[in-house]
DNA sequence: CAAAACATACCAACCAGTTGGTATGTTGTC
DNA sequence: GACAACATACCAACTGGTTGGTATGTTTTG
C-alpha cells in the first residue's frame, strides 16, 4: 500500500536528488550540502552511504543505467516482429520522451562526462558503460534489420547504434542551448529518416 | 618582427587560456586562479578586464566564436561551385579537425552549455549564439543545394544545418566518454552518408 | 546488544571577489 | 612642449563565505 517516495531510504533519496540536480546544475557546480538538502538528508546519511561525492557520482550513472534499462526494457516498441521496426519504433520512443523541461528529458551521464572525461575516470568509465550497454541494446535489431533487408553495408550495426546515441546526446546539447525540446525533436527526425533512408534506399 | 604570442596583453591570454582549461575540466570545475596561473597574470588583472568568472564565460563563448568564424572562413570547401559539394566539404572539414587530444578538438560552448544552461543564462545565450550563427553559414549552401537539386524536402535547411551540430556535439561527448576521435569520426562518416542520400535519393 | 543507519557539530582548504596600491600611458591646458 | 589631471593595466595580499570531508554522537533494526 505504502507508496515508494515516502519510504525510501537515504542512499536512494540522495541518488534520486543527484539524477534531478546533476542534470540541472552539472556534476561539479552541484554541492554535497545541496544534494542532501535535496534528498532531505544530513551529511552524515550522505557519507555513510558514499564515500566521496566522486563515488555518488559513480553511483548515480550506475543508478541512471538501472533505470534506463527498465524503462526501454518495458518500452512497446519490441514487439514489433520487423527488426527495422523495432529501432524505428526505438527512435520513435526517445521522441515522445522529450517531454517536460529541458532538465526532464536529458541525459545524466551525457551531462556528467562533458565535465569528469578528463578530471575524474571513474565517473567517466560509469558514463561510457552507461552509454554504451544502452547503445548496445540497439546492435542486435540493427543487425537483425540488416539481414533481414538482404543489406552489405559499408558500416557496422554498432556504429550505426553509437551514432544514434551522439545524436541524441547533440540534440539534447541544442535543447539546452535554445531552451526547448522542439529543437531536439527535429534532429530525432532527421535521424528516422536516415535510418528509413539507409534501409529502403536504391543505391546507384 | 615580433610574434604575437609573447605580446600578448592579459586579456588575450586569458581567453586563451580559458579555451583550453575548460575545455579539459569543464566551466564550474574552472576556478578563477587556475585560469590566471594557465594565463600567466594575477588575479587583480583577471577580475581588471572581466567584472567576474561569469562575464568571463560570455567573452570565451565570443571569443570562441571569432576564432571558429575566421577557422571556417578560410577552409578551403567554400572553393567548390557545386553548394552540395561545399555542404559535403564542410563535413569532411569538421572530420579532419578530429585530431590530437579530446580537449583540443571538442567545442567550448557545447561543453559551457551544458553546465550553465539553466543556471548562467548570459553564458547559455552566448553558446547558443556561437552553435546557432555558426550553424547559419551551413544554411545558405543547404538551401542552394535543395534548389540546385530540384527538391522539395518535407525538411528545412535550417532543421538540417542544426542536425548537423547537433551529431558534431554529440560525436564530442561519445569521444570524451570512449577517449578518443574514433567514434566521433564513425559519427561524422554517418552524418555524410545522411547528407549524400538526402541529395541523392531515388525515392519510391 | 551489536551493528547499521542516520544526525550534529565542526574543520581545514579553497574559492570568487575586494582592497589598496604601482607603473605606464593619454589628454587637456597654458 | 611642459606639466597637471586623469585613465588604463596590472599586481600582491587579504577576506568572508563555501566546500568536501570528518569526528562524534544518537537512533533504529535485526
Amino acid at each position: 500500500m505504502p507508496s515508494q517516495p515516502a519510504k525510501q531510504d537515504a542512499r536512494s533519496k540522495l541518488l534520486d536528488a543527484a539524477l534531478t540536480v546533476i542534470r540541472t546544475k552539472g556534476y561539479a557546480a552541484t554541492t554535497v550540502d545541496e544534494l542532501c538538502a535535496a534528498a532531505g538528508v544530513t551529511k552524515g546519511a550522505f557519507f555513510h552511504h558514499f564515500k566521496s561525492k566522486e563515488a555518488l557520482g559513480v553511483a548515480a550513472a550506475d543508478y541512471w543505467s538501472e533505470m534506463t534499462n527498465g524503462l526501454f526494457a518495458e518500452a512497446p516498441y519490441h514487439d514489433h516482429a520487423d527488426p527495422l521496426d523495432r529501432v524505428l519504433g526505438y527512435v520513435a520512443f526517445r521522441k515522445e520522451l522529450l517531454q517536460g523541461g529541458v532538465p526532464d528529458f536529458t541525459c545524466l551521464v551525457g551531462t556528467m562526462v562533458q565535465e569528469t572525461y578528463e578530471t575524474t575516470p571513474a565517473i567517466r568509465d560509469a558514463c561510457d558503460r552507461s552509454i554504451s550497454s544502452h547503445a548496445a541494446t540497439l546492435e542486435a535489431d540493427i543487425e537483425a534489420a540488416i539481414r533481414n533487408r538482404g543489406l552489405t553495408p559499408d558500416w557496422t550495426a554498432k556504429s550505426l547504434a553509437l551514432h544514434t546515441q551522439a545524436v541524441l546526446q547533440g540534440a539534447f546539447i541544442l535543447a539546452k542551448a535554445k531552451g526547448g525540446a522542439e529543437v531536439a525533436a527535429e534532429s530525432v527526425d532527421h535521424l528516422t529518416r536516415y535510418l528509413k533512408l539507409l534501409f529502403t534506399q536504391k543505391m546507384a
